[in-house]
This record gives C-alpha cells, structure tokens and sequence, in this order.
RNA sequence: GCUCCCAUCGACUAGGGGUUAGGUCAUCACUCUUUCACAGUGGAAACACGGGUUCGAAUCCCGUUGGGAGCGCCA
C-alpha cells in the first residue's frame, strides 16, 4: 500500500482546459493507470484576482468527457482533502510559521514599487533579476516594529547560500543549479494565500504524491521546492518534466496561433478518441518497432511509460490530427457515430427525423470527412433539391441526356430498391440500349442527382437518395 | 541580459558505436474510380556545425550555433 504510485493533475482554474493542460493529465492518468495507481485532480485556486465563475466546472466536465476520471478530487472526495487549495488555507499559514520558526524563511516589507525598481537595477547590470534578500538584515526588532505597525508583508523562503541542488529528473536526467542564483521566493503573499511553490510543495506532500508529472515550464523552480522539502526534512517525490507543445513557429503553444482549448477541438468535431490517441503520441511513443498510430486508451495505458516520453518539445501538427480524426470516423460503430454527428447536421439546417435516411448519410459520408463538423457540407446533396446552373442546364438537355434519363427511369420503375451495387449494372444497362457511354453517361446522371459535377461514387448517392428520390429527380428533367 | 533545458526528413518520431538511417502525417507521381475523395503502389525528403574518444560515430564527450522555457506578492 505504501509503494503505492500517487500522482496529481493541479490546474489552476482559468475556465477552459489548455492542450498542454490536457497532455499533462493525460500523462498522468496513463501513468497512474499504468501502475495501478491513484490519479488526484487539485485545484490550485491561490490567485484571488485570477478567479473565474465557473472555471472549475468546466474544468470538471472537459476532464470526464475525455474520460480522464480522476479517484480523488472534487467532488469525488478522498482522505487526504480538501483538494482546493484555497480551502487549505490554514495549513499553509502553520507550515510557513513552522519554516518561520526554524530560520528557513523571514518577512520582507517591500511595496511592488520597490522591486520593480530593483529588478530595472539589475537587468541594467546584466544580471539575472532576483530579490535582493535585502530583509534578511532586518534585526529582530525592526521587523517586530513592522509588523506591529501594520504595514504589508510577505514572508520568503531563504535560500542556503553558496552551494548548489542537484536534482534528477526521469525524462531529462541530472540538473544542477548554483543557490546563488535561486530567488528567495514569496511563500505567503500579502493577503496570506500563499504561493504556487509553497502550497505545492505542501500539498505534496500531504497529499502523499510519489511522482510528479508537469509541464517543463517548471523546471527551473524546481531548485525552489527543493529547498523546501529540504527544510521541512520531507521525502522528495519523482519529478518528470514533460517537453512543451509548441505552435508551428517553435514557440509555447499559444492562444494567438490558434485553439488552444480542447474544448474548441471538441466542438469542431474531433473525437475524443482520436484526440486523446493524438495527443498521448506528441511526445511519447512506445517505441520498439511499433508502428502502428492508432492506439485504444486501454492499449495506451497498457504501454505507457513515463521514461520514454522525449525531451524536446513538439510542434502541434493539425493535419496529422485531423488524418487520425478521419480514420477514428472511417473505423468508427455507425449507430455511435451518427448520435455524434446528428448535432451537427442539424446544426447545419438538415432535418434528422428520417433515421434510417440519416445513417445511410453518414455512411455514406464518413470516409469524405474528418471532423464531424464537415458533416453537413457533405450531406447536404442528400437533402437540397437540385438546382443546375449555365452549362449544366445545357449537358442536362442535350438530346442524349434526355435519352439516358428515359431509359434510366423506366429501369428504376422495374426494380422494388436500390442497393449499394445495383445501380451500376441499372446505368450499364442503359449505356447498351442508349448507345450513350462515358462521360456523355455518367455527367448527365450525377448532375441530375446532386447537382455537382464531383461526389461520391454514383451507386452510393443512388443508394443513399433511394428509390423515390432518384425518380423524382430524374423525371424533373424529362 | 542572466539561469536552465533542448537538437534525426517540412511536422510527429524509431534507432542509440558498424543500419541501404525505419514508420506516420503532409507533399509529388502513378494505379483504381469515366468525377472528387477513399484506397493501393512508388518517389523525393533528415542525423545543425566543429573538435575529440574509437579500427569505426547520427549514436559517447567537449565546444559552437540555433531554438525554447524560466527569471511576479501568476500558476
């Protein structure tokens, strides 16, 4: 029970879930998974003026609609909660009293004025900008003076000086950092949240985490929780910092490049499959020769480890993702596939409440598509009546389409349904008695029925139109 | 600017001292379909550079260059 693999997603709520965001989880999960481990969801709700309604149940659904259930949580509960950290408040202010207490960390008064200015200071010296740890010489007295006469404060983490933290991580090995160069970070804001790196390193720990799996954005303020974990003389859990997903151009996959919420991908009609197939193989792979692309949840999970996922970071390629998507719709169970589309055909002003009509649709679109939201642009030949303009009027009336619709038609009467595979035969049939073939055959007909010179194979849209519909559009021109 | 991280086709990647450097997407050609797609076949396409180590380096080491991230009382 104690090797037990515990691993956490801890997003802050801003109210959408970010691509990176969603990788990150899912890595997580597989890896929890995996292992047979628990995967915890905690909200890291410590920035009072960053708060948005709603946020955090957004956050919720997106997670359960990907299928990324987490066993401890909001709402699912656990032992070791709350899993909000804003709920947490007091355990924060008595770990920091603690490190107080023991010289790791002291009170610093100065106003957001002040370091901004120093900042300016140092960046002008070609230094890295840092607190100064000007406080630290601040005698007893001083800071009770201060404190006593209410002006504001924040309590900071002081960093052992002239040594160094090395550290390993599982997906970029050793890394070491001179302490010189780690800031002596705010641990307790002003208005005594604290910050990420202390309830992070707190929550962590209680919350009894053995791996922690994040974005590489974090690297560099691992030396930070280090030393913290340091002075509380805690266990350090596993760290795997995970490569970053990167626009077209290199740069941290942005907003201004593009969607970045996966929620927007699920609307435009990506599946969650395929999303999550997608998103597992931007940066990890199971290596070994495989070489197939599509993989089941079940099958990732099965073949995930941690220690393979890369180091550098991956351009997000849409085209790939939507070829993936298109295999996921080709592959996908009909009934399954036409709850999920019929939204969006209707979103697209097409009537659904014909349902045998509307599978044979879909199955007659899906290879044509790959996002659902394509559907009604390629349905949509099933539904409009046919309306020809300049020289397809023309093709339509020549005197061998007129022929070709003649025969055609009277064929149709004779047989009770059309299939997927009678409706050629019917049309070579027609060619024998016409004398009419090729292009001069084919044109004429696939207009008459849809109205566009390309589209689908013809025995599909004859099939799909059935037989009412094909006579009804070919007398129309008689 | 400073610190850290990273480096195989355009993109995602496999390989990890001796390989014709493999696969997928995209791209090109051909085939199929008397249309467009789908599908099939084939092609073009990469180890950033320079030094070492070694009989041998894309692979190990160092450096250079390039890219990225971080440097908040945000997370």
């Amino acid at each position: 029970m104690n090797n037990e693999v515990r691993v956490r997603f801890a997003p802050s709520p801003t109210g959408y879930l970010h691509l990176g965001s969603l990788r990150t989880a899912l890595f997580n999960y597989l890896f929890a998974r995996h292992n047979n481990g628990k995967f915890i969801l905690r909200i890291e709700d410590t920035d009072q003026s960053r708060k948005v309604e709603g946020a955090v149940e957004n956050l919720i659904n997106i997670l359960n609609e990907m299928g990324l259930n987490y066993d401890e949580g909001p709402g699912v509960g656990g032992e070791l909660g709350p899993y909000f950290q804003s709920e947490r408040l007091e355990i924060y202010k008595k770990y920091c009293d603690e490190l107080l207490a023991n010289g790791h960390a002291y009170y610093a008064f100065e106003t957001a004025e002040e370091l901004d200015e120093m900042r300016k200071v140092q960046q002008m010296q070609g230094k890295q900008t840092m607190y100064d740890r000007r406080a630290r010489v601040l005698t007893e007295n001083e800071v009770k003076e201060k404190l006593a006469s209410g002006i504001p404060h924040v309590i900071r983490l002081k960093v052992p000086l002239d040594t160094e933290i090395r550290f390993t991580d599982i997906i970029r090995g050793n890394v070491k950092i001179e302490t010189n160069l780690v800031d002596d970070q705010v641990l307790l804001k002003s208005d005594g949240f604290p910050t990420y790196h202390l309830a992070n390193v707190i929550d962590d720990h209680l919350m009894q985490i053995t791996h922690i799996i994040r974005g590489e954005e974090w690297l560099t303020s691992v030396p930070k929780h280090i030393i913290l974990y340091n002075a509380f003389g805690w266990e350090i859990p596993k760290m795997a910092h995970v490569p970053l997903i990167l626009n077209p151009d290199k740069t941290k996959l942005s907003k201004r490049q593009g969607d970045v919420a996966t929620e927007d991908y699920l609307k435009k009609g990506y599946l969650k499959e395929a999303l999550l197939n997608f998103m597992t193989l931007l940066g990890w792979n199971p290596g070994e020769g495989e070489e197939k692309e599509i993989f089941t949840k079940a099958e990732l999970i099965e073949k995930f480890s941690i220690e393979r996922v890369n180091s550098a970071g991956a351009v997000f390629n849409v085209e790939k993702l939507n070829w993936m998507n298109g295999e996921y719709i080709k592959n996908y169970d009909i009934d399954s596939l036409t709850v999920l589309i019929i939204p969006y055909l209707n979103a697209g002003g097409i009537d659904t409440s014909d349902l045998i009509k509307t599978k044979r649709v879909i199955f007659a679109i899906r290879s044509y598509i790959s996002k659902l939201d394509e559907a009604a642009e390629q349905a949509k030949l099933y539904y409009s009546d046919v309306t020809l303009t300049g020289e397809h009027i023309e093709i339509v009336k020549s005197e061998t389409s007129i022929q070709v619709f003649d025969a055609l038609a009277k064929k149709i009467e004779a047989i009770t349904e059309i299939t997927t595979d009678n409706f050629k035969p019917v049309l070579s049939e027609v060619q024998k008695e016409t004398g009419v073939k090729g292009k001069n055959l084919f044109m004429p007909v696939r207009l008459a029925l849809t109205g566009e010179e390309h589209g689908p194979e013809l025995g599909m849209i004859a099939y799909v139109l059935g037989r009412e519909e094909v006579l009804k559009r070919l007398r129309k021109l008689l």
